[in-house]
DNA sequence: ATATATTGTTTGTACATACAATTAAAATAA
DNA sequence: TTATTTTAATTGTATGTACAAACAATATAT
């Protein structure tokens, strides 16, 4: 009995984006006691863990564009939230003293976030979603890539 | 044995965001053939199957803000591929003939794209992952709009 | 019948993201 | 050693999406 309210839940491409955006709100929600967007505070987390790390570094582990990566950091270092320092061609992005007081509630607003979405789609669902969706995404980029 | 090779996979957030990404990226290249990126496309089969709807009923099928459908539309009006029209506070959409030449390939194209990522992801798990998906994407819906 | 609230649409503005082109450094080949 | 190719990062520009505010039409309450 599939709830065929809506045309285009069938669509792979349709549910992802939709499902993304309400996650997005949410997580947005749940930083915003650390005063940044999400994906400004996991580009923090990974910085302050890694003191130097490279945007190369970062936009694999993020799965962002380098240039994104690079925007992402310019807002950040007008904030005061990280250094950057040239080292040959490559840059070293470095935290600051701000940034490493945010760490707890970067950590706790993450452990927020997990706890809000498990609450509604339950411990066991949401682990396997989030499983499952990671996968498929490894699996089409995997075969975007082969078929440049 | 989890692929524990990135930071982040462990998170919805992320993992939604990531996959909803290289999934437009896919759908752009399946939906070129129509000339239309993803949302257009998708809007512009949701008004030659339902000439005169109205944009409220546009931004629930497609899970987008009615500003966003606004946009959406004022440039297809721009492009001549739908015409508005006022009726007392509401809008009518409606197709225009070349919109209506463009029908079989809006077609011919969404099959593709469901054909692309079925055959990577197999048509079991496709077609698995697209209802879990839109599944928690109205679960959390139901619980945001109740959250306020 | 008039005042008030609600609803559908649009506008101004902002933001996250990406692509294509560019620069600069490093690695490799000649 | 010089020339060429590759790689990391940045910049210009474009796009999809949304929020908040404004408008305009309708419905409701007094």
């Amino acid at each position: 009995m599939n709830n065929q309210k809506n045309k285009y839940c069938g669509c792979l491409y349709y549910s992802a984006n939709a499902f993304a955006r309400i996650m997005t709100k949410i997580a947005e929600e749940e930083f915003a006691i650390t005063g940044l967007a999400p994906s400004y505070a996991l580009l923090l987390m990974s910085v302050n863990e890694q003191p130097g790390i490279q945007p190369k570094s970062l936009s694999e582990h993020m799965q962002l564009t380098p240039s994104t990566v690079t925007r992402l950091i310019e807002k950040m270092e007008h904030r005061g939230l990280v250094k950057r320092s040239s080292v040959g061609r490559a840059t070293e992005v470095h935290p600051t003293k701000k940034s490493l007081e945010l760490k707890s509630v970067l950590k706790k607003a993450w452990q927020n976030l997990f706890k809000r979405y498990t609450a509604i789609l339950g411990e066991k669902q949401a682990k396997e979603l989030t499983t499952k969706v990671y996968e498929a995404f490894l699996r089409l980029d995997q075969e975007y890539i082969t078929n440049d």
